[in-house]
RNA sequence: GGGAGUGUGCCCGAGUGGCCAAAGGGAGCAGACUGUAAAUCUGCCGGCAAACGCCUACGGAGGUUCGAAUCCUCCCGCUCCCA
């Protein structure tokens, strides 16, 4: 397989890429790699709690899948035993310890859904837990490691600097995190370590513990943590501001079109392999009308998950929904069992609303149309006829089925 | 071991005896507008009820009071300071 030139290499890694610790060491790796024939080990960890992956993962999962694609070996570690601390990155102090089948079947939903980036030819992927290594550690180990490193160090990361400052308990074994994670670089002889920008401090303890164990340090290159779809907060599940990998096509491109404009070039960067001169002109508004734009990058985004025609199809179903207002082609279906009842009946057996108080909300608010006409009386009876199509809000539809 | 604090709705956070289903912000939902599910503006935002209203809720359990998120007692969680 022809390689591009080292030159050309280091650009498309460099893209997009937040901070590298050190490009000139990567690029003498990438030089020495390519003249021995020897593939570099680019580790990434994932957590082995969160199983539903979003646009924000996909940034360093890419970047995972072009080291691949450039003939490098993805090293994927299952974080299962460091699962047990909980990334103090995050916000949570403690988590529950996962059962080993829990862990297993997460891994495994991850896994389905990494695929979809990674390249998964066993030449290109080594899976392994990092239970076992740690696990085998004893406690004159966890000692002799936690020397190399200092109270006054890990203070110096922000999350348990501001956490101690606002008197937010600081667990003494979270301090172990960072370490556990570095000795996984030593155990996978790691080359490379990827990660979000939130894991610099992380992955440069790799760097110092494998220098302490004799390894060569790895190179840290760490990608930007993606904005999330309100523009301001990070991509996360909690937040609820996340494109989920799975999500149908037409809830991907809808919600790519709810970003804020000022998002686009960011999503592009990060989430296409669209050239840089291409993505000036896109986010431009003088050469491109931002709506085009941000269904063009809906387009490509479905297309990375499915294919192009349900990325068109996904584009045009919104065009006819939200620009010419018409009704989307699949709705799904709102079974009842009689052919009369009360509208705030309706929403709540059918879901739409949560409770009869919300039920009222909407029907107060005209929310409520049923085949397009209004239902704006609390205590309307409507008559059902199967094929009717519910709406409720602006994109929420259900074609009643009459049953019995 | 001693002392000082603190615990409020999905989240943050005000409230120190009635006017508190609880200020304000965020999130969410709806409407208007639009280039979209963007931005902006407006409204809603515990449950039940057509409605009067009823029920549940301010860490937990008791108590004082006509009346408690607010006062008292005990308990639980968390934080800080001193040792």
């Amino acid at each position: 397989m022809e390689k591009p030139d080292i030159n050309a290499q280091m650009q498309s890694l460099l893209r997009g890429a937040e901070r590298v610790y050190t490009a000139e060491e990567l690029e003498s790796r990438l030089k020495e790699f390519q003249s021995t024939g020897r593939q570099m080990r680019v580790k990434f960890g994932m957590d082995p709690t969160a199983p539903d992956i979003h646009l924000g993962h996909s940034v360093v999962l890419r970047k995972l899948r072009q080291f691949q694609d450039l003939g490098h070996k993805a090293v994927l570690i299952i974080g299962d035993y460091t699962a047990r601390i909980g990334d103090p990155t995050g916000q949570n102090t403690t988590r529950p310890i996962l059962s080993t089948e829990q862990i297993q079947a997460n891994a495994k939903t991850y896994f389905e859904q990494a695929g979809k980036i990674l390249d998964n030819t066993p030449k290109k992927l080594e899976v392994c837990y990092n239970s076992d290594f740690l696990a085998k550690l004893t406690f004159a180990d966890v000692l002799r490691l936690a020397g190399q490193m200092t109270v006054a160090r890990m203070l110096e990361r922000d999350t348990f600097a501001l956490r101690y400052k606002d008197g937010v308990p600081i667990g003494l074994h979270e301090f172990l995190y960072p370490l556990m994670q570095a000795y996984d670089s030593v155990c996978m002889q790691a080359d490379v370590e990827l990660g979000g920008s939130d894991q610099t401090f992380n992955c440069l303890c790799g760097r110092d513990i494998q220098r302490n164990s004799d390894q060569r340090p790895q190179v840290v290159m760490v990608m930007p943590i993606l904005v999330g779809l309100d523009g301001t907060q990070k991509m996360s599940k909690s937040k609820g501001n996340y494109v989920a990998i799975t999500d149908a096509p037409s809830d991907m491109f809808g919600k790519i079109m709810s970003i804020p404009d000022a998002l686009m070039s960011n999503y592009f960067t990060l989430l296409t392999d669209m050239s840089e001169s291409k993505i000036r002109d896109m986010v431009d508004p003088a050469k491109t009308h931002p709506r085009k734009a941000k269904a063009q990058l809906g387009r490509m985004i479905v297309t990375q998950y499915y294919d192009a025609q349900a990325g068109q199809a996904a584009s045009d179903e919104f065009d006819r929904v939200f620009a010419a207002k018409e009704n989307p082609t699949d709705m799904p279906e709102v079974p009842v069992s009689c052919d009369k009842m009360g509208i705030r009946e309706l929403l709540t057996s059918s879901g739409f609303a949560a409770s009869g108080g919300e039920a009222r909300r909407l029907i107060e608010q005209n929310a409520v149309t049923i085949d397009g006409e209004k239902v704006n009386k609390i205590d309307a009876v409507v008559e059902l006829r199967s094929g009717q199509v519910l709406r409720v809000g602006k994109r929420r539809f259900g074609k009643i089925v009459v049953k019995g």
